[in-house]
DNA sequence: TCCCTCTGTGAAGATCCTGTGACGATTCCT
DNA sequence: AGGAATCGTCACAGGATCTTCACAGAGGGA
C-alpha cells in the first residue's frame, strides 16, 4: 500500500517533491497553429501538458493542480481582467503566463499588476514561451524547494522520509495516505514554528482557503490519530488556537527530560546542482536549436 | 498627535502581505534617458533605488541585499552571460530583470535559462518594467516571507517569537492568546513609543474604536497580569493617561541599574547609551513624553 | 478640595474555534 | 463493473476566547 505511491504522483503544485521534473502546464488559446507547435516542444520536453480551448471557470483551473497556465486573454473575451484576478486570488501559487497579440502598455501593466507572472505578445517563438514559463516556476519553486531533498526529518519517535513518501516509528510504517504525509512533512519542515491554517491549506491544496473550511483540521485529526497509535508516549501536533498548528516532539513521560525537539534535520544543503543541470541541459537546446 | 500615523505604520504587525514596502532595486544601465525617467517612478514609489553605470562584479551586488536588480545585458560586454549566470548562482533569491535592445529568441532563451526572471526589450515603458519587477519580486516573496520574519524581540526577561505567535520568559510560554500575542507584538515593536488607544485598536481589531471600548484596557489588563505572574520584578506596559500604553520593560530591582529597555533585537548594535538616558524613571516618565 | 473623566478590575454572556464522528463523492485498483 | 481506499463536507458538542457591563479607584483641572 506504502509502495502504491509513485512518483508522478509528486505533480503536486507545491509539492515537495522532484526537481526540475514533473511540469504540469495548460495552455488556453484558440490559435491551432500556435497551440500544435507548442504542443510539440512540450512533448519533446515530456511536460504534462493539455490544452484548453475555451474560457474554464477559475474553480475547474484548481482541480488540475498546475505548474502553471498559458493563456491568451482574447480567449476569455470582456470578462478577462475579472477571470485573471480570480484566478490569481484562489491560486497564488500557479504560475500564469499571459501570450497574447497585440497590447498597449496599460494592458501589459494591468494584467502583471492583477497577478499575471509574465506577459509575451504574440507572435513569438515557442521556446521563448517555454523558457518564460520554466522561468516563472522556477522562481516559485526555489524556497519550498530547498527544503526537502531527500534528507530524513526526525522527531522524537517518528522518522519522515520524503523520498518514502512515509512517516515511520520503530521501522513500522504509518500508512499514512498521500495528503496525511504532505502535511506532517510540511509541518516537521517548519522546525517548531507555527503553521496557519491558511498557509497549510494554500501550501497543500494549492488554493487559497475558503473561510470555515475544516479541511486542514480533518487531516490533523487523522494525522494525530495515527501518530498516537504508532507513538502513545510522545505528542507532536500542538494546537493554537485561532491560529493553526506546531509540530514538536513532546514526551509525556514525566521522568524524562521532556525535551521538545522540533524536528531535526541532518541537513548541509545544497544550491549547486540545480543550476549546473539546467544550464548543461540549456546549452543542449541552444545548440541543436540553432538560431 | 492622532495624525502621527503614517501609511507605513500600518503595515500589518505579523501579517505576510505588505507587498509593496521595503523594495530595493539596483538598476545597471547606461541610457540616461532611460535611467532618468526610470528614477523619477521609483522615487515617486518610494523603493530605494540605485543606478550602477559599470559592471559591477557579482559579488559587490550581494552586499546590496537588493529585492530585484534590473540590467543591460548591453553594458557587461562579451562577459555578460558569464556574469549573469554568477550573479545567479550565488544570489538565487534576487529578481534579476533584463531590459535590454534588440535580441534574438535565442539570446532572450538563454538569459532565461541562466536565471533572468524576466527580459524586456528596450524600447520600453517605465510603468512596465516597475509592473515586471514587481510581478518578479511578489512571485519569489511569497513562500519564504514568513520565514524571513523571524525576528526574535527582546524586552527584560521577555523574548517575543513572531513565528510561534508566543511570547517566553525563561523558555517558558507566557500561554498568550491570539489577540494578546499581537497586543505585545504590536507594543514591543512600537520601541518604547506610546502608542493611542485608539491606534492600537485599529491596528489590532481592523476597524476604528467606537468611543467608550474598553477592549484595549481589557487585554492590557491580561497581558500585564501573565506577564506579572511570569517576570514579577519588571514592569512592562505603562500606562499614558489620557492617551494608551508604551511597552518597555523595567526592572523593579532598586540597586540594579534600572536600564530601560524598549525593546530590541537581540543583535550587536545596542546596550551603550540607554543608561545614560535612564536616571530617576519618574522624572524620565514626564520629561520625555513632552506632550 | 471638588468634580468630572479616564483607567483598572472582575464577572457573565455571547461568540468563535476546534475536536469528532459520520456520510456521500471521487478515485484507484482488480 | 465491483470494491476499497481516500478525500472533502457537514453537523454537533464542548471549550476557549472575546466582548460587554458595572463599579471602584486614580488622575487632572478649576
Amino acid at each position: 500500500m506504502t509502495d502504491s505511491i509513485t512518483a508522478s504522483d509528486v505533480a503536486a503544485p507545491s509539492g515537495p517533491g522532484g526537481g526540475s521534473a514533473a511540469m504540469r502546464i495548460a495552455v488556453l488559446d484558440r490559435d491551432s497553429g500556435f497551440i500544435q507547435v507548442l504542443s510539440k516542444r512540450l512533448d519533446r520536453l515530456g511536460w504534462e501538458h493539455r490544452v484548453l480551448a475555451s474560457p474554464v471557470p477559475a474553480d475547474a483551473v484548481v482541480a488540475m493542480r498546475l505548474s502553471a497556465l498559458v493563456v491568451d486573454l482574447a480567449v476569455l473575451g470582456p470578462q478577462a481582467w475579472e477571470w485573471l484576478e480570480r484566478l490569481c486570488g484562489a491560486l497564488p501559487d500557479l504560475g500564469i503566463v499571459v501570450c497574447t497579440g497585440p497590447s498597449t502598455v496599460a494592458q501589459r501593466v494591468r494584467g502583471l499588476r492583477l497577478g499575471a507572472d509574465d506577459w509575451i505578445t504574440k507572435p513569438c517563438h515557442p521556446e521563448e514561451v517555454i523558457a518564460r514559463v520554466q522561468s516563472v516556476v522556477r522562481r516559485r519553486r526555489r524556497p519550498s524547494g530547498r527544503t526537502t531533498e531527500a534528507k530524513p526529518l526526525m522527531a522524537g519517535e517518528v522518522q519522515i522520509l520524503c523520498d518514502r513518501f512515509q512517516a515511520f516509528v520503530n521501522d513500522e510504517s504509518l500508512d499514512l495516505t498521500r495528503r496525511e504525509f504532505e502535511l506532517i512533512e510540511l509541518l516537521a519542515a517548519a522546525e517548531g514554528r507555527v503553521l496557519e491554517r491558511e498557509e497549510i491549506y494554500s501550501r497543500l491544496w494549492g488554493y487559497t482557503m475558503v473561510r470555515g473550511d475544516r479541511s486542514v483540521d480533518v487531516f490533523v485529526r487523522k494525522l494525530r490519530q495515527k501518530l498516537e497509535k504508532a507513538s502513545p508516549r510522545w505528542r507532536y501536533i500542538h494546537t493554537h488556537f485561532g491560529i493553526g498548528y506546531r509540530f514538536a516532539a513532546e514526551s509525556l513521560d514525566v521522568n524524562s527530560v521532556d525535551v521538545e525537539v522540533p524536528a531535526s534535520v541532518p541537513v548541509a544543503w545544497d544550491s549547486g546542482d540545480q543550476g549546473k543541470l539546467s544550464r548543461s541541459h540549456q546549452d543542449r537546446e541552444l545548440t541543436t536549436d540553432a538560431l
